[in-house]
DNA sequence: TTACATACCGAATCTTTTTTCGGTTATTGT
DNA sequence: ACAATAACCGAAAAAAGATTCGGTATGTAA
């Protein structure tokens, strides 16, 4: 990984939960792994748009904060899989709200979005 | 603002919310709103380690896409106060709830956290 | 053994987002 | 009139995050 530059404040619960689950893939992982797709190879066929790199690496990201673990602890990796640990299902309740909020709001932001677009051409 | 090169998938309610609402500052600002602190300075004043530069520009965002309004609207910028529209106030129980998990995991994380560090410095 | 699928990883590059800096304009208080 | 405060903006730079590319290693199946 990276070092940051800027300290972060975990002191605030928003930060906190941006931290393990604001990346741009993350909760897509969390879903699909949620549904049954268990093994990396699976979780980018589900995801598509999603290259197997960024895949590996906030797997691996989710792997070091204990949301998700392997379960196919084989010595060497062949068949991976990975599940939620306790504590990764915690994050479904939220996980279901923030995708609620947005699927009820999609057709309203596309709107808003198309009108900024056509303001900007000017 | 600047033009995205990658296109982004509206039709996925997580990407979404992450674009109204998943702003490095967006769901503080909202917070602030709420609570009462309706001016920038203040709202400024509130979150501190953000800078002013942050806070205008992400208000602006949230005013483009209908998340907040401006109440006081005088000809000219003087005593600018921003409020919560209804689409607005829809995101604060999703907030509560991202807030509430981060707060209740954020002992949690801290400790992977530093354990992290720990075994990256060898 | 050969070919192929899967799991990973490092590093460079590119995109997006945030930050810093230095302004302008207008209002308020003295 | 003058200083201080507030709102806001443009542009450059920095940082974070995502993507691409090209690799290694291992297991599986023909």
């Amino acid at each position: 990984m990276y070092a940051k530059k800027i300290e972060e404040d975990l002191d605030c619960g928003i930060r906190v939960a941006f931290k393990i689950f604001g990346g741009k893939w993350k909760l897509c992982i969390i879903d699909a792994i949620n549904k049954g797709i268990t093994r990396p190879i699976d979780i980018q066929k589900e995801i598509r748009i999603a290259s197997q790199r960024v895949i590996e690496m906030q797997l691996a990201e989710l792997l070091s904060y204990g949301v998700v673990e392997k379960c196919s602890e084989d010595v060497y990796p062949k068949k991976s899989e990975y599940e939620l640990t306790e504590m990764g299902k915690t994050i479904l309740p939220v996980l279901k709200q923030i995708d609620n909020w947005g699927t009820a709001n999609s057709a309203f932001v596309k709107l808003r979005q198309y009108e900024l677009e056509r303001a900007g051409e000017d």
